[in-house]
DNA sequence: CCCATGTCAGTATCACTGAAATAA
DNA sequence: CTTATTTCAGTGGTACTGACATGG
């Protein structure tokens, strides 16, 4: 309370300190992207299409790029850099031939088990540190933020 | 419960669920760093770094890069923008010549104070909808996790 | 000579917009 | 013809590594 009363040409010293946090995480999310293509071949969200196709194979590319909320140019980015490493292939969908559909190959299918390193296995751990309601208030309030964001304005 | 137990396959479900939420927030953050770019002429990183000049004058690059936790020559890039677009100025420090003193240009505190459309207005509206125990959690896994990260491991 | 501060060159990923190709 | 799917070209921001200049 007196801290914020100290400081009034500081509109909200909590909102700016939240958002060093944020891009703190951020940063910290491609610091350790970066590091995983240099240990593992593919980036953060290059691995996290892997594990997507790893979870539901014969994915399409719209599949993904809505699950990932990204814009589809985008996403021919990122699986053309899978293909190129050989981790996944694409096969022109049988019905609907404007579709391509993508699997994992053998190396896609080890990135898709390995732990080592990950995003995913510093998330499972920072989860495993904190009571369940932790977690469950976070992710109320990360939803809340990206739905913020996100808005028209 | 159930869910779990019906694909053992899927390591932990609920690790990969808050991932998603992880890169739909840190994606939002690109999508509204970009807009701020068309709207107020800076991007989120460089209005934070902007606020940060604004709050305490004469910060050095250094005091940035650490602040930020970015390396120095991310944020020679930012600050070359901004100068750009004359939002800021440099001076060598007197004492210490190798220094590099920021201040805001009229432009850069116009920035400071704008509010419309930022990263900072979303972050305070979702902080001021939920209970200030939700905050105080996230705050807390949102340490553990960038913590995590950035693990030598 | 050694260390600190900061910049620069080179490289890579991600993300968009807008246009185009192809298929339904 | 219109719509849907995907790719491609072009642009810009962030971020690194490694080398360098300069000052303490």
């Amino acid at each position: 309370m007196t801290a914020r009363k100290l400081d009034p040409h500081r509109p909200t010293g909590e909102t700016l300190q939240f958002m060093q946090r944020l891009w703190r995480l951020t940063h910290a999310l491609e610091v350790r992207s970066k590091r995983m293509a240099r240990t593992l071949g593919v980036t953060g969200p290059q691995r996290l299409v892997v594990r997507l196709i790893g979870q539901t194979p014969n994915l399409s590319a719209r599949d993904l790029a809505s699950t990932l909320g990204i814009h589809p140019s985008t996403l021919t980015g990122i699986v053309a850099r899978l293909e190129a490493q050989r981790m996944i292939v694409r096969e022109a969908d049988a019905k609907d031939r404007r579709k391509t559909r993508f699997r994992l190959t053998a190396d896609g299918e080890r990135v898709d088990r390995e732990r080592k390193g990950t995003v995913e296995t510093a998330v499972r751990r920072a989860l495993g540190k904190v009571d369940p309601d932790v977690v469950v208030h976070t992710v109320m309030l990360l939803d809340q933020l990206a739905a913020e964001l996100e808005r028209a304005e």
